[in-house]
DNA sequence: AAAACGAGACGAGACGATCCGTCTTGACAG
DNA sequence: CTGTCAAGACGGATCGTCTCGTCTCGTTTT
């Protein structure tokens, strides 16, 4: 039930044999305020009290289902990529290159909307100093998508298209790396450009060739 | 002087021909006392009011001088930075590889090291969310070291090492890029190791050889 | 089957605490 | 004089806890 992300399950909501009911509606409310109310007003001026009240909830239905203002922002996201059917493989049309500037470039586009951006960084804010938000984000949101990325690099290795002996692991941080750098620290522009400069780098190496 | 990081110079402090006189001895307090008390609070908790009261300094002596926490956050870094002097050019033994991995295990022990570790997360928050301390950060800090290692780059590549034409700050993202990525995110073990995988798969490149 | 009971979750908001950023005071220094 | 300093009072915002009275239901009793 929701992400919780730290606490053990006890009994869990949803099992015991007295009586419990959990309002969906609330829930789905406070998620989306939440959501909203980061893209409207900031990490840094979003509170448990404004979210309550976009939501229409009393702050108690906040703090009894979440253990902090990161884990419900985590939630958030959940919601949304849990909306759509969205595990609909990367492409693969035996040109790796191509495929993987398709899915930078993709990268870059969704890095660069405004409607994503701000609620993003405040997902990472709260990633960054909450190892067990940490671990849920690891498990939850971006490794399915990397299980995605690799099955596409695996099909490229048994295509002789990449080094048999490659760490995807490294592979994949080698190409999301720097983008992902670059967007959080605003150190260079993030542009589709840039992406395919990425791809093209990492898939000949630094050295000559 | 200080960053002030987003203000105009105006009159800048220390010109006026009134009078105006800036202890040196408060700032300096400030600054340790920031630098201290976010490794031993976390960032959630630092406040401004202790970060006065640690360094005995009235809170409007702060106010005055700096714009937000973030960048009195920056320039505890600022003055960490400017103490020893931390130009004596990157190791160029000839070696490509070995000189890259000497100084990727160098960021991996650093980014490992406890006593920065929250430090640089406070840091890395405020920049996450503040484009113009982000681009102070770039000028003052990343880019003095960004530079260095251009330099190097630069070296491999009149010695042949490198492909002559590579943009070397795709190439540099390209390998310090996974490392800053693993460390925020935690997305995996931050080891010496993974730091010389990071080296040898960027220079030779995904593709077999 | 219908009525009564009881366990929780719910919206609302009062509460003391903390920290915000501003403002005032009186001491001190050029 | 003028401007900085340490100290701290001030009103406002938000924190997380706690207490209300209401509601929704599963269970039990009739």
């Amino acid at each position: 039930m929701t992400a919780q992300h730290g606490t053990a399950p006890g009994t869990a909501p949803g099992t015991a044999h007295g009586t419990r009911r959990r309002s969906e509606a609330s829930r789905r409310a406070i998620l989306t305020a939440a959501f909203e109310l980061v893209g409207e007003v900031g990490y840094a001026k979003l509170s448990i009290e404004g979210i309550a009240a976009r939501a229409g909830v009393g702050k108690q239905t906040i703090y009894r289902w979440w253990p902090s203002k990161g884990a419900v922002l985590f939630d958030a996201f959940l919601m949304l990529s849990e909306g759509p059917d969205d595990s609909p493989a990367l492409p693969d049309t035996g040109d790796l290159e191509a495929d993987l500037k398709a899915v930078l470039r993709a990268t870059v586009a969704e890095l660069n909307d405004p409607r994503y951006d701000e609620p993003m960084r405040a997902l990472n804010t709260e990633i960054l100093h909450d190892p067990a938000l940490a671990a849920a984000y690891a498990e939850r949101l971006d490794g399915p998508m990397k299980e995605l990325k690799k099955q596409r690099l695996r099909s490229a290795q048994r295509a002789g298209q990449l080094s048999g002996d490659l760490d995807l692991d490294v592979a994949i941080e080698m190409l999301w790396g720097p983008l992902l750098n670059r967007w959080l620290q605003r150190s260079g522009p993030l542009t589709p450009e840039y992406a395919d400069t990425v791809v093209e780098t990492a898939l000949n190496g630094l050295r000559p060739r």
